[in-house]
DNA sequence: TCAAGTAGGGCTAAATTTAGCCGTATTGGG
DNA sequence: CCCAATACGGCTAAATTTAGCCCTACTTGA
């Protein structure tokens, strides 16, 4: 592993051909639907999200809601109060994927029985 | 890596709790979204698809269609004709996928210019 | 002064996915 | 007989993602 400035140096190409490849580039990452989901909901504070999220690695955690930030799906609000808090919220580009997240996992649910039976045995 | 009988073995528990995530499961794969809408359009034989996902190594195309098989999302239909040949089609659970993508791809296409900007600099 | 809570990065190794090679078997055509 | 095309699996290594450790710096409260 080659790191830059802490940032890894891709060697293969990301394929961007359709709609849904920017989607699933956004969306992939182990913890990012669920950041995403309580973000949305108010749970906003990198403290709240570890203690929700509390299977993740801090570590991964934030490297996650780093990379919405830089795919500008989230915002990140430094308060200068002291102590100093950081909040996030969605943008107005992650605003737009909520109705799209609500559709897609309304798929998922109608099909949760039939899927989950297919995915554990695959 | 531990194969066994081919397939591997996982170690990590997989994330099925938002119906987003069942989503994202079927979805994810390097060619997956290339195959499911090369089938959905008549392009559904192995040797076609080798050809048409060039870029893509014969091995990894054939596992992400056996995954989409295993998954319930395309059938794999063996004819016993010499020489034999092999189509792929949508099974009905993968039909269902096909509205879902079309709308999650035209999120993708209505903030392409944004968001490819914004990946491209992640 | 010490512990705890805030937020976060550096680093290494494990887990997973992808790339790419080589080998199998059948059939049809030159 | 040999080459090409059909379709497919074994295997190894590279690339990428995730896990999990330890460390910094600040502030509040005991």
């Amino acid at each position: 592993m080659i790191y830059i400035c802490g940032m890894y140096e891709r060697k293969l190409p990301i394929r961007l051909e359709c709609g849904l490849h920017l989607f699933m580039e956004v969306m992939s990452g182990k913890w990012k639907i669920s950041l995403i989901w309580c973000v949305y909901e108010g749970i906003n504070r990198p403290g709240a999200l570890h203690r929700i999220l509390s299977d993740a690695s801090r570590r991964l955690l934030d490297q996650q809601l780093a990379q919405l930030v830089s795919h500008g799906i989230l915002v990140k609000k430094v308060f200068d109060v002291k102590p100093f808090k950081v909040e996030y919220g969605l943008t107005p580009l992650g605003q737009t994927l909520i109705p799209v997240i609500e559709n897609t996992a309304r798929w998922g649910e109608t099909h949760r029985s039939e899927l989950e039976t297919l995915i554990r045995n695959s």
